[in-house]
DNA sequence: TACTCTTGCTAGGAGTACAC
DNA sequence: GTGTACTCCTAGCAAGAGTA
């Protein structure tokens, strides 16, 4: 039980954050039973490619593989339920780390008067002022009252929605107008989000790299290089054997984060005319779906520059 | 009733100080 | 130099409370 829990617990965190297991298993059942055209392959193969999704889609196929040949045993009845349960525990165990790590970051960076509180959410969100600045959309200028009162009213012209992407995202929190791609997915707050949760939360006291003695990474790379075949702790990406930063782990703590800067107190997916679950896609859109060849040299350097800041 | 969040706990591993 | 005890950090689990 506890293997399949394990292995549930990254379902969340790098193949689907909003779908359920369930539609997981029936996606695959139809996949089984029709033709799908190259464009499909290219893009199921893509998402599926890394090992651990790999392994993953195998407890997948179990289910439902075993379901069509011997019926519903306890085991295929119950291994869908085991892997949600891992998926939404790790899920749940993620946010109340943000919870409390966000706000410390934004207080340090930031430093907002009233200090972010790290364990009440009531007075994040756009009320808070280093909140707001995070959530805002990046091609609106949050320093201009006018945006402020707008935003908070949400008055015509002022809603924020999924369709534009936060200043949190952005590199110094800040958008090129002209260029809304420079900088993109370079936020230092995402970056420390996925480090705390990918590698461990010490490792992203300091995103230079230079953590203290309880860093794992850090720790991993002193045992590679004394070559002595240490054991060292594992940290989640490890155990989950995430090698690379793929989208969909930077489209999941892109929702962790902007959840953890929001007010809302217990996850779903629509906050205000926001929907978590259009900003997830939009972000695995961007990454998997690259609207011709040059959008995608670029969306392949961006990720070898999160491969070389993460791992 | 199902889902989510919080809290407390355990286990595993690394670092450090100290005695021998 | 080695062994031991202690502390700290982290991941994960379980139970209970809260909520829709």
């Amino acid at each position: 039980t506890n293997y399949y829990l394990t292995q549930g617990r990254g379902i969340r965190r790098t193949v689907a954050l909003f779908d359920s297991i369930e539609d997981l298993i029936s996606e695959n059942d139809r996949r089984y039973d029709e033709d799908f055209d190259d464009e499909e392959v290219a893009t199921f193969e893509s998402v599926f490619r890394p090992r651990f999704v790999t392994r993953v889609l195998t407890l997948i196929c179990l289910c439902s593989q075993e379901r069509l040949q011997t019926g519903y045993d306890i085991l295929t009845r119950n291994l869908p339920w085991m892997l949600r349960q891992g998926a939404d525990g790790a899920r749940g165990d993620d946010t109340a780390k943000l919870k409390t790590l966000v706000a410390d970051w934004v207080n340090r960076d930031l430093k907002p008067n009233p200090l972010v509180d790290s364990d009440d959410k009531h007075h994040r969100g756009f009320i808070n002022d280093a909140c707001g600045k995070l959530l805002c959309p990046a091609e609106l200028d949050w320093n201009n009252p006018a945006t402020k009162a707008g935003i908070r009213d949400r008055s015509e012209g002022y809603t924020v929605t999924e369709l534009s992407f936060p200043s949190f995202l952005y590199e110094k929190y800040t958008a090129n107008l002209d260029n809304l791609e420079a900088g993109l997915f370079k936020g230092q707050i995402l970056v420390q989000g996925y480090k705390a949760v990918f590698t461990s939360p010490s490792s992203a006291k300091d995103i230079d790299g230079d953590g203290d003695g309880a860093d794992v990474i850090e720790n991993n790379r002193r045992a590679r290089r004394a070559g002595w075949g240490l054991k060292v702790k594992k940290h989640v990406a490890q155990i989950i054997k995430l090698e690379k930063v793929t989208p969909r782990s930077i489209a999941y703590i892109a929702c962790q984060v902007r959840f953890a800067l929001s007010s809302i107190t217990s996850w779903r997916t629509i906050d205000g005319d926001f929907d978590y679950v259009q900003f997830w896609r939009s972000i695995v859109d961007f990454f998997e779906r690259p609207p011709g060849r040059e959008a995608g040299r670029r969306v392949n350097k961006l990720l070898e520059w999160w491969n070389r800041y993460i791992f």
